[in-house]
DNA sequence: GCAACTGTAACTATATTGGTTACAGACGAT
DNA sequence: ATCGTCTGTAACCAATATAGTTACAGTTGC
């Protein structure tokens, strides 16, 4: 399966966009946020870039932004930009051809990981960043209240941290 | 994603055992049809067997076979065994916490992660190893078939490769 | 006892991801 | 026009995971 956190980095970078409105962020202010490298950020940003979910500028007062609006957004979309290798892998080396199992073992492989590839696609086609915006929003405020019992979401901006 | 062929050996190995029926295999005939190291396979068999898939016998004469039958091994059995750690991983290193997003990105990822392994896990609990052997016959015969006619497929054994 | 297995440790090889440095090119501000 | 600040990208290193290999102790049937 996979081991690899590119999703949840790129959900994550996405959803501080959504929650940053139309204002554009730098690669070092995102990176400040997930703690990792700009360049790693930037790397993932032309990605997400060349799968039209995000629109950078550059010179100064560069930055990027979402290209749509978060309800258009949805988690598949994501996991196509960065991640779409499918759930599992078939043998490295293909197995023996003289032997009944191993010459049509994959074709029976690849019928189980297509049904196991749709299952997880239909679940992040549900779901957009707008929903992951909306799923954060009560964490953040239980969090706030803590100091600020009057709670004003809207203050809190990422570019801050 | 997963970029390991764990699962798809696992498969292939049990399916290789419901197909010797209830005969024993040793980890070199596994290996030739798998083609790969007896000893990766051993491994792997030690796993299968902590999880009480199959059943190993040390000394001359030994081997492994299933530990029950095709039809009471789903591949979500084999999944647990070998390949458990979920879909998708967090963030390596856990993202800001003084940010609004960072602090609780953690949260909501992993409410949709529960969610895409529940989705797969479904999948993978409807498919039994019998139901592998089954997709597997067709191909098998017609394979065979270009060469004899009368399909006897019972004489195809692991056994000779 | 001997031969043929499994179980397992130790090591190497390979691949993928993440992190870092460096720098060319874009672009607004002055 | 040039300067400072940003993106895009190449090149490289580090860390991790899996696969493959050799070696050997322990088990078991003959």
């Amino acid at each position: 399966m996979s081991t690899s956190s590119r999703f949840a980095v790129a959900v994550h970078v996405l959803t501080l966009m959504a929650w940053a409105d139309d204002e554009s962020l730098k690669s070092e202010q995102v990176a400040e946020s997930v703690k990792t490298n700009p360049v790693v950020i930037r790397r993932m940003l032309c990605e997400l870039a060349e799968s039209k979910l995000v629109v950078s500028q550059t010179g100064a007062t560069g930055g990027s932004k979402l290209a749509r609006q978060p309800e258009q957004i949805t988690l598949l979309d994501i996991y196509q930009a960065v991640d779409s290798r499918g759930v599992f892998s078939l043998h490295r080396h293909p197995p023996n051809r003289h032997c009944p199992v191993g010459v049509n073992i994959g074709t029976v492989l690849n019928q189980v990981l297509d049904e196991v590839d749709s299952a997880v696609e239909r679940v992040l086609a549900n779901i957009t960043i707008k929903d992951v915006v909306s799923r954060l929003k009560p964490c953040v405020s239980t969090a706030v209240s803590k100091r600020k019992p009057a709670g004003k979401e809207q203050a809190l901006s990422v570019r801050n941290y």
